[in-house]
DNA sequence: AAGTGGTCTAGACCACGTA
DNA sequence: ACGTGGTCTAGACCACTTG
């Protein structure tokens, strides 16, 4: 199970693999309890110290929640995740609110090149493509492209395109067992097409600020291509630093 | 010293407070070697164990670094910190390269509006500017006017425009004593101006993206209003998250 | 009351860098 | 050889949550 000596690695780096692997396959689920410490240390063999070096690191990562008094617990995509992580936009006086979301379109079609080599995706894949407009405090302000496989998410297209929820990250998890864990983010300034300028009640022409976005699971599987457009007339994209 | 006992702060809290303090009033510098784990413990009257968590997490904030079988050391602002965490401009195929620096103007003047509130100015209080052009790979890509306070910085403006480096950040805390720990970023399409067409190789009213930058030191004091203009015709912006 | 994570201790041994 | 940080142990007590 655990290997100890020279050259091998750190005792807590293998119990955190082994807990990112009980994850990935899907034996602990997101929101589910994974034992106490205590007890892994006994299974495992080791001390309640070196099990916890393992977890604090997970937790750092997002990867497991604790909780005092009650244990520790596969992260989940919640409502703070996606604000506080995945939502970089924020209007002119710093504040970030979640915006709403009108779906346009919602359907089964054939993979761009773009959409290929970001997904990972081999020749013939269908993909799953939705377009909406997302809008805070009532305004239009981004508009969103959005992919995925056609599997295992052809789900999508069932029902009517009013059911798709805002959060996206939290149905993929709930619906289809899929949890995105990172996402790389790839920022442009482009310029408004006909179509996104009518939508966002904007001069053909505006500058707009394109975000490609790539979310992926713990494993780094590409799972979602997202190419958001946003209107920065009152708003911009926040970022800090460390 | 430190407080124990119901209703006080943990110790290693209150470590990190004070190994933070004595870097922010200069009594260690960046590149200082710090005294080591088992020394500061027999000062402060703890184990080893718990000064090992308090610098723990003041090197995972990037304030210390720590070196096996060498000692923990006031982290520097140097090439790798510049260019993994606070230069986030790729090529298309993403690599990063840190660009050079041609300086256009360097002056001392009055503060803007926007420069006095960003930087927190008392009113009347004089700035140094500087305009420069960045070039990758040869080719002129982005455009920045940097703003501090003229104290401590009005040396900058003496001298030759040539003398000016690359790597500000270096210069402010090799040669200023401030050290930049972190900074906030807000991110904008807008219009290029003629001036910044013309010194880009651009049409006018090609977008660029915007980048307002305020750079602070570790108590958050803010130093250095820095607002890029990007061409992304040929880059973008690039930010990971977890 | 029992179980969980959170803090803290004391000490062992290892890996690495310097002298 | 010595001092540094890196890993690991065993156990104590505290703070919090639940039954």
């Amino acid at each position: 199970m655990l290997t100890t000596g020279k050259g091998s690695i750190s005792l807590y780096m293998q119990i955190k693999e082994l807990l990112v692997a009980k994850i990935s396959k899907g034996e602990w689920s997101p929101g589910d309890i994974i034992p106490s410490e205590i007890n892994l240390a006994q299974e495992l063999g080791v001390s309640q110290g070196t099990v916890r070096k393992a977890i604090t690191e997970l937790v750092e990562n997002n990867v497991l929640t604790r909780k005092q008094g009650r244990g520790t617990f596969v992260s989940t995509h919640d409502f703070n995740r996606a604000l506080f992580h995945f939502f970089h936009i924020t209007d002119d006086s710093g504040h970030k609110v979640l915006p709403d979301s009108q779906v346009l379109h919602c359907r089964k079609e054939q993979a761009s090149p773009l959409e290929m080599s970001k997904l990972q995706l081999a020749a013939g894949i269908d993909i799953i493509r939705i377009d909406r407009v997302r809008s805070i405090a009532a305004k239009p302000t981004i508009i969103e492209t959005i992919t995925v496989a056609a599997e295992p998410f052809s789900n999508l297209v069932n029902g009517n395109n009013e059911d798709l929820p805002n959060m996206l990250y939290e149905l993929y998890e709930k619906q289809f067992g899929v949890t995105i864990h990172s996402a790389e983010e790839q920022l442009r300034a482009i310029v408004a097409s006909k179509q996104d300028a009518s939508q966002l009640n904007l001069q053909p022409g505006t500058p707009l600020l394109e975000i490609r976005r790539v979310a992926m699971t713990l494993d780094k599987t590409p799972v979602e291509l997202r190419i958001s457009r946003c209107s920065t007339q009152n708003h911009y994209y926040q970022n800090t630093i460390f």
